[in-house]
DNA sequence: GTCTATAACCGGATAGAC
DNA sequence: GTCTATCCGGTTATAGAC
């Protein structure tokens, strides 16, 4: 691997880290440089402000969303009862995995910076239009009878709305339910059967 | 009503709207001030520092999201078939007038801030206790069978993540699908038959 | 490419007049 | 109680040596 592109990586990498933690305004770029192991101006070398900074890491985060979502999307129309199961494990193995990507989002959209404005715009424009394959699926599944008459893009914002809830509000539930989330694995497990029970019973036809 | 009280509220009122719009780290002094057609000086003489006058509005907040909960925690335990859409519509309805409180606490547990940590532990602590009542009345309708047999706490999970989803991912989902978030009371309509359905039919027995 | 030193600015907080 | 002017620490960003 080129030096060059190592320094830069070690930068991202800590600033990722930072961002993550502390938010845009909240970031230093001192803390930055510390935690990459070089020092501000070198920081300025490879990027041009802390704006430009925070876009790359805020572009690749939303690539990420994107890509934890095309499994979704190519999903065989196979019958509800095998997806379902394997659509809110994959969803709730890459937050487990990548709890991170949601935190930085869910701080940052709510911001009403510019540069994240104009980013969700290109990402979700043709995310929007990725969707629709998803939503065509369901709506053949209920039209076949396979699944109960329910609307398509309701049922895809409840497929995450279950899943990423535990990571969205992290910080309050292992507040307020300690004992549940000492044991993040088994917290994980339970989460992920009671979701999908919840679908399965709620969407198969009785 | 006392003049002094009223300026105090209306720096209060103002300070609520900067900090939600921008965060803790992104709010501005003299934003506030300037919002509140007070000066800096002001602020400064109702309230000791930035972080007083966040920490008060955010433990409003926290009140506010408490206090959202307590019908649900006094609902009478009726048939679930009226208690579940007789919930989601007095949570939904809640948001949808009060929007900004899940997008502040959103936006502030996720960053650290010592602030932040204290008032979620001093807050969720009795939280978690006052939950206890509701969860007990989910085991006794599982118990006599006027639910399916499912976790109590997970169930409660599901409630509020399907209600908040929308809230918490406004900026995002007005993005992605734009003709939907046009109309805003349609979509809340549409939001809560969803809800209901699915929660009914995943949790009455068949 | 890397580093030190510093410019330039900004924002929270306060002194002190009225 | 209210306001103006200002202090002072901290932060982004850069100049310039090596």
């Amino acid at each position: 691997m080129n030096e060059r592109e190592n320094i830069r990586e070690k930068i991202k990498q800590a600033a990722a880290e930072i961002f993550i933690a502390r938010g845009f305004d909240g970031a230093r770029m001192q803390e930055i440089a510390d935690r990459a192991g070089a020092n501000k101006a070198m920081i300025y070398y490879y990027f041009d402000s802390k704006e430009a900074l925070f876009n790359a890491i805020f572009s690749e985060a939303f690539a990420n969303l994107v890509q934890m979502f095309t499994p979704v999307f190519a999903a065989e129309a196979v019958d509800p009862q095998e997806l379902v199961p394997h659509l809110v494990h994959l969803h709730l193995d890459f937050l487990g995995k990548h709890p991170e990507v949601p935190r930085l989002i869910l701080r940052e959209i709510h911001s009403g910076n510019p540069v994240v404005e104009k980013l969700i715009h290109s990402h979700f424009k043709r995310f929007g239009h990725q969707v629709q394959g998803f939503r065509d699926k369901l709506a053949e599944a209920v039209a076949a009878g396979r699944i109960r008459p329910v609307d398509p893009l309701q049922t895809m914002w409840n497929l995450v709305a279950l899943n990423l809830f535990i990571f969205a509000l992290q910080p309050l539930l292992a507040a307020a339910f300690p004992e549940v989330f000492k044991d993040s694995e088994q917290l994980l497990a339970r989460r992920e059967e009671a979701i999908t029970d919840l679908l399965l019973y709620g969407l198969l036809p009785r």
